[in-house]
DNA sequence: AGTTAGCACTCTATACTAAGGAGTGCTAAT
DNA sequence: ATTAGCACTCCTTAGTATAGAGTGCTAACT
């Protein structure tokens, strides 16, 4: 446990350090307005926390820097104090208010808005689908050989894929194959739609449809490959501007990464469904980020629809701002999606 | 007119300085197995080349590196010469001969590839919209409150948006709008839409609905927004890897650039429709590239659509073998396309 | 007994110098 | 016309000196 005194000094140089990324001196925090002890008392204080392992120095003789051990304490002792969640944070709340913007559309600009408030890499997670069900199933003909296929369903997502016709198939037959399909289909959740085709419904169409196999082909092609989660990145290029970022070698691992989206994906996925959490230089998994601080928050659409939105920036993080401003992010988010969803 | 041997010198000048990125120097150049001449005889040379700007020097005592004039008549004068465009390149062809991916699919797919196999990074501007024409427009109510709209258009592209249903428009005028509009507006090219609802069909539609303009309101809102262009970016983190971009500064300029779809989609479009186009450095009107080289090489989809595939790199760059790259996916995207467009 | 001033000490950052090497341009010999 | 030879230029690297920021410790002060 740390004492008064060390504990205000321990936020005066995580405050200094956030803001200038130099080591923080004795004398520069002995001139704050509210600090009325001396340099020499200080630097006494500073070695206790550097005792304890909540300071480091680059070297001998240099002014301290936090630890990752510091900010977590930080984090998690003494920002969980301070912090007053249910805060103002108005530009959300104006931006998100339109109401007919569609789901991703929202995200897209939530990602956006939130690199520019912070100057750090912001991404989102789309919700993950999964309980969303069929509601229609239509094929559109445009020419002899090609045709687009659109999918919708409950939540107003829309899946489409334009194909060509194999030319064995009569036209007749894929409407046919389309009105059985949607008869059966339609409130199907979407997770059991493969089985229901090759089970269930191959008998059904062979029954009416000749050369049903190779249409099907094509539809499972469609739809029903694995599809790709949502990921919105913005202001990957601000990490540059942090001046603990200058070594090639570690621009050029983040941004390959940032180029994975699977591997970004994961990253957030890691954290779905808890609440605001902060990750920490090496508390990270993933190599890349090992030089940087994640910080993570839900939102919910619905009952069982989850999604993420993250901040990744250098370990030297303005945790306070960060954390109010995601858990104000994912709270609006999560309100303007539940209009949506009421009542599917 | 550069002699015999000037032209022998400046070639092996600009292979090795393409492939080291380092001033070469006249003994490197005396080294190579198919020079003959010596060391000396090679400075000479040098200079000569030096005095006609093809040819720039570090510092007084440095090796030779090309200039930009030296690059432009390599791409000009040199390279036209050598290239046999009808050439090889085979992985493309098997890629883009699968037959039920979508436009975009491919688009996106051909920027991965070709970012791979160059280790530059690749820009392709998906195929303007130029003379597309409603195929069919559709409502699907989810909910009470909730519906999608979804336009197809004759070239397979589906647009589609959530809205909310207006309180005061009933169920059935949803049904009898979206009938008529489809009964009016089958075939109509997109550009002529707005025209066509804010004119002609207001009164039409006013005759058989009420509040025909809160719906109409909400449709134009939907599908007569700007389209944004198509943009496709593969592999922004290869210029990291060229060794001549170490300073941060510029680092970041060109990321900050590649994040803002518009500049980069116009950085295209300004060499729509002329073949294979070099421009080298400084001939880059935007800012943020004047160190980079940008090839570009126009596709066709059908007469009236048209897209750009761009790569991106120092201004060292494999010329030869970028251009062949770009012709040969040229030439495949626009056959893989014609099939599609063939009778719309 | 806690706090602080003073001071020796450490380490970094910066500027300066020296040596080595790559490369040029010129001259004279082939 | 070509090339060997050589003086000269400039970059790069290593080494050295200096100023400055900051620490830790000791002794004096409240």
């Amino acid at each position: 446990m740390l004492t008064e005194r060390q504990l205000l000094i321990f936020k005066a140089i995580i405050d200094d350090f956030i803001a200038s990324a130099q080591p923080v001196g004795s004398r520069t925090i002995s001139e704050k307005e509210h600090i009325t002890v001396s340099a020499a008392t200080i630097r006494n204080v500073m070695a206790e926390l550097e005792e304890m392992g909540y300071l480091e120095k680059t070297h001998t003789s240099s002014g301290r820097i936090p630890s990752e051990k510091g900010y977590r304490y930080y984090v998690d002792n003494i920002l969980a104090s301070e912090l007053d969640l249910y805060d103002d944070i108005n530009i959300l709340k104006d931006i998100l208010k339109k109401d007919f913007y569609e789901l991703e559309e929202i995200v897209q600009m939530s990602a956006e808005i939130l690199s520019d408030l912070t100057n750090y890499t912001s991404i989102i997670l789309g919700p993950e689908i999964i309980d969303t069900k069929l509601e229609q199933l239509q094929i559109v003909t445009l020419s002899k050989y090609t045709a687009v296929a659109i999918l919708i369903t409950n939540t107003g997502h829309v899946e489409h894929r334009s194909f060509t016709i194999p030319p064995t198939v009569k036209m007749g037959d894929l409407e046919k194959t389309v009105n059985i399909l949607n008869e059966r289909l339609h409130g199907v959740p979407m997770a059991k739609l493969p089985h229901m085709l090759n089970e269930e419904l191959i008998s059904l169409l062979n029954k009416y449809i000749e050369n049903v196999d190779l249409l099907l082909k094509y539809l499972k092609e469609i739809f029903f490959q694995e599809q790709p989660v949502k990921l919105y990145i913005g202001g990957k290029s601000n990490i540059l501007m942090q001046p603990e970022f200058k070594d090639i070698q570690k621009i050029h691992s983040f941004y390959s990464m940032m180029e994975n989206e699977n591997e970004v994906a994961n990253l957030l996925l890691q954290h779905q469904n808890r609440g605001i959490r902060v990750t920490i230089g090496n508390e990270n998994t993933v190599d890349a980020i090992k030089d940087f601080s994640l910080i993570t928050a839900s939102y919910d659409v619905d009952r069982h629809q989850q999604g993420t939105i993250a901040l990744l920036g250098p370990t030297r993080m303005e945790y306070k701002k960060v954390i109010r401003l995601l858990h104000a992010l994912a709270t609006e988010m999560s309100d303007a999606f539940s209009f949506w969803y009421q009542d599917n």
